[in-house]
DNA sequence: TGCGTTTAGTATGCGCGCTTATTGAATGAA
DNA sequence: TTCATTCAATAAGCGCGCATACTAAACGCA
């Protein structure tokens, strides 16, 4: 570092920092890249598959697809009226509590939701091919940060 | 999973790919907060501590500095007329290229830079922390995704 | 029962990351 | 020298992530 910053990195390439800024811009790159063929962003699909995967059991509402999507409340709101209109959603009156809307994938949503869900494991697992065989290792890593 | 997704994950947390959206998304929130004293975005930080690192030698153009922080020319384009109405960056007419634009930070640029990049890298550190005694492990691993 | 508090959903607005397109200057080859 | 190509900077527009604020319904407690 000849410059005027003072800093602990000699380059960009040394923070985690950066790095983790431009690996996942990287990574959403290649995902939206993956799902561009089914018309889907990446909130989109998300969203979907995690409804689908819940279906199982119960109508989940908004708020508790967003928790367990890890989305932000307002995008969901969004981006579920836009998976309505494009009839893979359906949204209904919650049948117990008035605010609330339940939730549940149309079965156009879920044949999409499967699809985009096998193009996008393809899309991660050659994105992190290089850290094999330390992938599982490099996720453990990412658990602890969320954990803090 | 029991419900209508077939994934090789049985939960989110299993995918290294939504785990490394998640924990980029936490670390942009703490890297926000720490700026926020300085009044700075992220990308406002980034452009101007590259620009005060390479002050020694040159006068970096907008693509030059775009290439060096990797971020995307149009954000550039826009956070430095920003930083420059903050009178932090000067942007002069490049002496031999009638297209593009001579960049160097103010001696208030530089001075900012520095207490931002402090507060930053305390950021970081904190943030990371979890990963002690990996963290060059984990900025290698970062590295090799970004080569390939 | 009544009322203050909490909660689900949504409108608005801002900065980021990216795409497409435009303007004008530099470049290179005939 | 001329003309096609490349390139720096920027305009416009879209979806994401987030903050703030509002509405209406649910909840809790006396």
């Amino acid at each position: 570092m000849t410059g005027a910053l003072e800093s602990r990195f000699p380059t960009p390439e040394r923070s985690t920092g950066l790095m983790l800024w431009r690996v996942t811009n990287a990574w959403q790159r290649e995902i939206r890249a993956a799902l561009a063929p089914f018309d889907f962003t990446h909130v989109q699909f998300v969203l979907l598959a995690v409804l689908a995967s819940a279906q199982h059991d119960e109508h989940l509402t908004q708020r508790e697809l967003a928790d367990r999507a890890a989305t932000d409340p307002m995008m969901t709101s969004q981006v579920l009226r836009a998976l309505e209109a494009k009839g893979l959603v359906d949204r209904r009156p919650h049948p117990s509590d008035g605010r609330a809307i339940a939730l549940s994938a149309t079965p156009q949503g879920v044949t999409l939701a499967n699809r985009a869900n096998a193009a996008v494991e393809a899309a991660d697992r050659a994105f992190f091919a290089p850290l094999a065989p330390g992938t599982e290792r490099f996720t453990v890593d990412l658990g602890r940060l969320l954990a803090s």
